[in-house]
DNA sequence: ATGCATTTGTCCGTATGTATA
DNA sequence: GTATACATACGGACAAATGCA
């Protein structure tokens, strides 16, 4: 699979989605290294910007970290831990605002749940560390 | 306020803030154009990438929608209507895959819905146009 | 139906700062 | 301490898509 310069989808899509292929097919592994900017960007003959706007797309997908100076690696995605929602209980999910993702410390890419129980006690939760069930009875 | 170039937190951070604060307070309501690159680079005296980091970021946050050549607008978020939960089943949010997002047509920055019903039977459903619910009894 | 104007997409160059192996 | 790699930020240039006259 090759990058198209002229093909209707921008480059910087194109590339993503080759990456993401290779995560989701388990060729690039949690922790694996998907490449440096200057690596993707010559290997692929593209520029920096499509790059930088690649992996900037994977990220805000939760699929990658990037981390000076060792740049971007697949993003190991942590136990989900079960919570049972209560009877009358409404659930959205929704991204989190820039000021919420840096006081929850959250990674780009990573959904909130938000838990609205009876009474109007809401609950905010990481979207990545929970599992939500309603159990049998 | 106005944007501090000699502050820690980045040009386009606070450029995004700016405008989500804009977004959130009903200033600019849904459908409202937020300001071509050039016009926020110039009203703010900040360079074109910085504008293009700060819409980037609002476009992961599900916040506004780009397209080409009307500029970035404020995403108008759909009523969300209610979806019940069945006894058994369980729930994870993540984001879409690529492929996931365009076929589903979901915007940037709107994460999923996985609903696992017992017998295994796997609902998909975005997460932007949905309200789970357990019902009381 | 043709072309123009607008706006983003993409490329490139440069520079400084910062975190960490 | 040094090298590496990204983060941030500015600048310029041309290409491509689309709405509209």
């Amino acid at each position: 699979m090759t990058i198209d310069p002229y093909s209707h989808t921008p480059v910087y899509v194109q590339l993503a989605d080759l990456i993401r292929e290779r995560i989701e097919s388990g060729d690039l592994a949690a922790g694996a290294p998907v490449g440096t900017e200057l690596q993707l960007s010559q290997e692929h003959g593209i520029g920096r910007d499509a790059v930088r706007m690649a992996i900037s797309l994977l990220r805000s997908e939760g699929l990658v970290t990037t981390t000076r100076p060792m740049g971007t690696r697949v993003r190991e995605v942590p136990q989900r831990r079960q919570v049972e929602l209560r009877p009358g209980a409404t659930v959205v999910a929704r991204m989190p605002s820039g000021k919420e993702r840096r006081t929850m410390q959250l990674d780009e890419g990573v959904p909130i749940l938000e838990v609205r129980n009876p009474g109007g006690e809401v609950e905010v939760l990481p979207g990545d560390e929970v599992e939500l069930t309603r159990p049998e009875r």
